[in-house]
RNA sequence: AGGCCUGUAGCUCAGUUGGCAGAGCAGCUGACUCUUAAUCAGCGGGUCCAGGGUUCGAGUCCCUGCAGGCCUACCA
């Protein structure tokens, strides 16, 4: 009674809660006869967030391993052997039809349809409970038997209905029927927004982004197989390096410090090649304070691996047999449809040098032109060269205008112009170049590696150059971090590294053209909406 | 950053020359014990993104802003 009472007392406050949260906010109709129908599941004793419901088993484990013999009721209606089970999941539909009904449950497997009458219920329970207060979007455990309808749907007859979690918002209701989808929820910034709601109602999303986790799993299990070490390095950084970039800065209160993101792992993973590792890889966030577009968005993924007494040649044949053991490991072969395309991951990829794919495109050979030679050539071919574009800044404009775009089967584009690669090492026997190399696949860069720069002396020479040109206004150009070059001066030994866009490969994987469809929660405005709604108190109105 | 497009009920979308705010689904009431976009009868539901302007009258026309999408330019 005592306990009684408490509870009462404890709903009471909370009812008191949620009107005070929800004073911000108008209900619609639909959410208050959902917020009733939760206090009268109150009342009628039944708790409707309760802890644990005991699963046995999945929709889709029950779909499979249903077999009709078995199952099938005969004459006096109850099946020899039914299999029973307990399942758990969201009511996606709901067709009542008097003292019986239909629903179907969606759980993380997929969808199975129930079948619940009245008479097999508790008094009470089917009308009040099951047809007034469960709706569609309601979280709920079912036991029962499998059968086959007589329109030939397997379907789990309900013995026991369990509440899980009342909605207390509607979901919106998406139907199907021979493939035909309706009132599909297609809005894009409803679907960024509240994801949760699109992994709902689109299985299809649910299903790129298992398969970009899974291949995230493949990629990790290649790299383990082969003795790499997975570690983690700062995201956090007072000098950041590794790429051209414009940085996210914040500030460590307690050491009154400005800090970076990081824009790339690399100098950190190189650092540990000179401590010893003889392989390092790391996969995690890189952080870059430029535009969005569906190739771009500012927090992404990326796996960088380093491997000491290798060259940028061996990294070529492990980029090739790792992407094709990916794509054999999520779509049981080599060939991926992306758009209009197959492209075939199956090895050996082509290989060719950038100036050779520029000949090859352009009819012009760029090698070893001066400055100014580079320049009118790239006039020429209708590219509008500004002062500030050194030699490789031409060279790498003519490619990604004539070439890049074309290039659709993963091909390997090797030698960059040192100047585009200050932590690449000098090619063996090509003057003003690098040890370099991009897969590019789709007409995008999948991934970039190179021979690393290890001679400590050039290294600091080639952070000079960048020196001049950040003085020369571009933001972009790297800083010299002097822990770095102490690093190498100790000695590191000579190694390939390799870094791979991770977002970019799930889109040619998943068959997506924009990198928010392969980013679970991307970057987007805040919504005016919800700006108000929980903001921080008055009195720290004063730190800014 | 520039260009084009979009914003109307919980969801998907109509809305005529500027003339009472609409449909389907969802919701509510009722009927129905194998339905599946269940069906049948009835009912309710709107900050027409926001602010300004023109007009007797604006969802509609004009201006400004906000949010989003697509394309183009830069970074991966």
């Amino acid at each position: 009674m005592v306990a009684a009472a408490a509870a009462g007392i404890f709903s009471l406050i909370r009812n008191l809660l949620i009107n005070k949260v929800e004073m911000h906010r108008e209900l619609s109709e639909q959410e208050v006869v959902r917020r009733e129908a939760l206090e009268q599941l109150q009342s009628e004793g039944i708790n409707p967030f309760p802890y644990t419901w005991d699963v046995t088993a999945s929709a889709a484990d029950l779909l499979d391993r249903f077999d009709d013999e078995q199952n099938q009721p005969d004459e006096s209606g109850s099946a020899k052997e039914p299999l029973k089970a307990s399942i758990a999941g969201r009511i996606m539909s709901k067709r009542v039809m008097g003292k019986a009904a239909f629903f179907h449950l969606q759980d993380s497997s997929g969808r199975i349809q129930a079948y619940i009458r009245r008479d097999d219920l508790p008094d009470g329970f089917y009308n009040t409970v099951f047809k007034k207060l469960l709706d569609i979007g309601d979280l709920v455990g079912v036991e029962g038997f499998l059968f086959r309808t007589r329109m030939g749907e397997v379907s789990i007859h309900v013995e026991k209905l369990g509440v899980l979690a009342k909605a207390l918002r509607p979901l919106p209701v998406v139907k199907e029927q021979e493939g035909k989808v309706y009132n599909e929820v297609t809005d894009k910034e409803f679907r960024y927004r509240q994801r949760y709601v699109d992994l709902i109602v689109n299985p299809e999303v649910r299903d790129v982004f298992i398969k970009r986790s899974r291949m995230i799993s493949a990629m990790r299990s290649f790299l383990d197989e082969r003795g790499y070490l997975e570690v983690e390095t700062p995201v956090l950084q007072p000098i950041y390096g590794g790429a051209s970039a414009r940085p996210f800065t914040t500030h460590h209160n307690a050491l009154n410090m400005k800090l970076f993101l990081r824009i790339a792992d690399e100098l950190y993973l190189k650092r540990l090649l000179v401590g010893g590792y003889s392989g390092v890889y790391e996969i995690s966030k890189d952080f870059r304070n430029e535009g969005l577009s569906r190739f771009h968005n500012p927090e992404f993924t990326m796996m960088e691996l380093y491997v000491a007494y290798r060259d940028y040649r061996w990294m070529m044949d492990l980029v090739e047999e790792m992407i094709e053991y990916i794509a054999i490991e999520l779509h049981g072969e080599p060939e991926v449809n992306v758009g209009d395309h197959t492209i075939s991951f199956a090895r050996p990829w082509k290989r060719i040098a950038l100036f050779d794919a520029i000949e090859e495109k352009t009819g012009r050979n760029l090698r070893g032109l001066s400055r100014s030679e580079l320049a009118s050539a790239a006039t020429d071919l209708g590219i509008d060269v500004v002062n500030e574009m050194g030699a490789g800044k031409i060279i790498d404009e003519v490619f990604g205008e004539f070439v890049e775009p074309g290039i659709i089967q993963p091909t390997f584009i090797t030698d960059y112009p040192v100047e585009l690669s200050p932590l690449a090492k000098r090619h063996r026997s090509e003057e003003g170049l690098v040890e370099r190399f991009e897969a590019i696949c789709n007409g995008k860069e999948i991934c970039n590696a190179f021979s690393e720069l290890n001679d400590p002396v050039d290294q600091r020479r080639r952070f000079e150059e960048q020196v001049s040109l950040r003085d020369a206004g571009d933001e972009e150009a790297m800083q010299i971090d002097e822990d770095y070059l102490r690093a190498m001066e100790y000695g590191m030994p000579p190694a390939a590294g390799l870094g791979v866009g991770v977002d970019r490969l799930a889109m040619i994987m998943t068959g997506q053209d924009s990198i928010r469809d392969v980013i679970l929660f991307p970057l987007l405005r805040p919504e005016e909406s919800l700006a108000t709604d929980g903001e921080e108190p008055d009195d720290t109105s004063a730190e800014s």
